[in-house]
RNA sequence: CGGGAUGUAGCGCAGCCUGGUAGCGCGUUCGCUUGGGGUGCGAAAGGUCGUGAGUUCAAAUCUCGCCAUCCCGACCA
């Protein structure tokens, strides 16, 4: 392993490639497209599982599991999501290999042809609204608020690990309601879940807002979403929930008999995220030195690392250590003792810079002598000598600090790289530079186009927060009653 | 699917133009050294040169086909 990462303000993309890399988060698979996501990385990916999963349930959803494959005649039912989804899906044609006739290895059994395609899911609503089908017959049946856990394929012509990867992780909540307003309420209660997880959990602040209609989900009547600023000054799609009103209910007739007695089609919602928020986070918060992790979802929040010579000094430093390290754990703090003798100290302090270990605790015979430890901080790269009574409590405390303080940063750098823009010449100007812009839109799909077309930014969303304020379209000039949020995007 | 480039040791690359013993850096292994910010020195191991054919006494090198990957477009959580 070199030295050194790329920097940032250099090559910003290689930055990216080279922290998941070195921080040993994920690799490149021998399949195109796919990512191994190796046991670090993916220890970070359990700690969002374990905290959406538990704000899941706190909410009355419960876990389910339906099918990796969707009949083709499914995926064909609702036609906007049958059109949305049918250029990025792989198709499952045989069941059978057989011993190649012409020589050595395999080749699919032409016998063995499938009778209808199998597509291999790339989000479930299909699967799930054929299923729930004939799970809802009464307004008593009701609601389902089911989520799964699973992995699903989007045949991607360019891919980039964690961000766009033709498989990858997500969690997909399938609801089903009585009424449109519950399911509208539905939808905006996720979102807000979502929010609150980037922002309590990631530390990384986002707007929230509704999506356009050219970039809704397939098949949905409104797609709500979380959008956040990474330091290139791209956006990046962090969460969506879906209103999908009664449109997949009517495409596999999913009616149920109302407190009236009359049948009405079920009202529906789904909603995901996905290991994309492992592509958030780093681009969020992490540096020239390496990635930066939230202590919330950091695989080891403490690292101590002993600075010794010999095995006498390490015993005497290890026993010094013991008593912090059981303080830590029973905080419920994870706790790493890096006494591994194959590294030097100062091979660790890169090693878990560079692994976004929130806090470093350094401990040496000088240490010993003065009751003393030195505490690193990854987010702000500083060090303080501390002593070493009570250094738990100080630590536990540092923990919430180092939260607070990378969410402040994110928020401060998206507050600085968010602008209102009244004109054209400096909308065009401004989309090169990066950053959210806050300018009117006529409200038409055209125009949208054309901006698209013209700058390549798009419209991330039109936030739910912002004020009315009457102005003028910045491309068509037409009126236009609120501010919309455009940025370039991943 | 269009345009461009690249495939040589685990990783990053040189060698190819001008055919003739396959090289460098990092990493790995071993020994000593060092130990409060990626120690230093020495030794060693490791390669069907993407793949198939052709030209040639001789091919990593020249020619043609194929495959794969990356970049730039169109498409996208």
């Amino acid at each position: 392993m070199s030295k050194g990462l790329p920097k940032r303000s250099e090559n910003y993309s290689e930055w990216y490639n080279e922290i998941v890399k070195r921080a040993d988060l994920a690799e490149n698979s021998a399949v195109r497209g796919c990512m191994v996501i190796k046991p670090y990385g993916y220890a970070i990916w359990e700690k969002m599982q374990r905290a959406l999963d538990d704000m899941f349930k706190a909410s009355g959803h419960v876990n389910a599991y339906f099918p990796l494959f969707v009949p083709k005649s499914f995926l064909e039912k609702e036609e906007e999501h049958a059109e949305g989804f049918a250029k990025e899906c792989a198709v499952i044609t045989h069941y059978r290999l057989k011993a190649n006739p012409d020589g050595k290895g395999l080749v699919v059994d032409p016998n063995a042809k499938l009778e209808e395609e199998l597509i291999v899911r790339p989000t479930s609503e299909t699967v799930i609204w054929n299923t729930y089908k004939g799970w809802i017959q009464s307004w008593r049946d009701l609601p389902i608020l089911i989520n799964q856990w699973a992995n699903v394929v989007r045949w991607e012509m360019r891919t980039r690990i964690f961000l766009r990867t033709a498989e990858f992780l997500w969690q997909e909540g399938h609801t089903a309601h009585a009424t449109k307003q519950e399911a509208i309420e539905e939808t905006n209660k996720i979102l807000e879940i979502y929010a609150e997880f980037a922002e309590k959990w990631m530390s990384m602040p986002v707007i929230q807002g509704v999506k356009t209609a050219s970039e809704r989900f397939a098949g949905a009547e409104d797609t709500l979403c979380i959008e956040a600023l990474m330091q290139d000054g791209k956006a990046l799609q962090s969460g969506t929930s879906h209103f999908l009103g009664q449109n997949f209910a009517k495409s596999f007739d999913v009616k149920f008999t109302n407190k009236e007695g009359q049948l009405e089609y079920a009202w529906a919602t789904s909603w995901g995220v996905s290991t994309r928020l492992m592509g958030a986070l780093i681009m969020a918060h992490s540096d020239d030195n390496g990635l930066v992790l939230p202590p919330k979802l950091a695989p080891i929040q403490v690292v101590i690392v002993p600075i010794y010579k010999g095995e006498e000094d390490l015993a005497k430093i290890t026993e010094a250590v013991n008593p912090v390290f059981e303080a830590l754990k029973a905080k419920g703090i994870s706790v790493k003792y890096d006494d591994d003798d194959k590294q030097r100290s100062g091979w660790k302090f890169a090693e878990y810079e560079l692994k976004g270990v929130p806090v470093r605790l350094g401990l040496g015979m000088r240490d010993l002598e003065n009751g003393t430890v030195e505490v690193a901080r990854r987010d702000t790269l500083t060090k303080e000598s501390k002593p070493l009574a009570g250094i738990a409590d100080y630590v536990e405390s540092l923990l919430d600090e180092i939260q607070e303080n990378i969410y402040d940063k994110a928020l401060k750098f998206r507050e600085e790289n968010t602008f209102t823009v009244d004109t054209w010449d400096d909308f065009k100007a401004q989309v090169e530079k990066g950053g959210f812009i806050l300018a009117h839109w006529d409200g038409t799909a055209e125009t949208e186009e054309a901006i698209k077309n013209e700058t390549k930014a798009t419209i991330r969303c039109i936030p739910f927060n912002s004020a009315e304020e009457a102005g003028k379209c910045v491309y068509s000039g037409k009126d236009s009653a609120k501010r919309v949020v455009f940025a370039k995007a991943y």
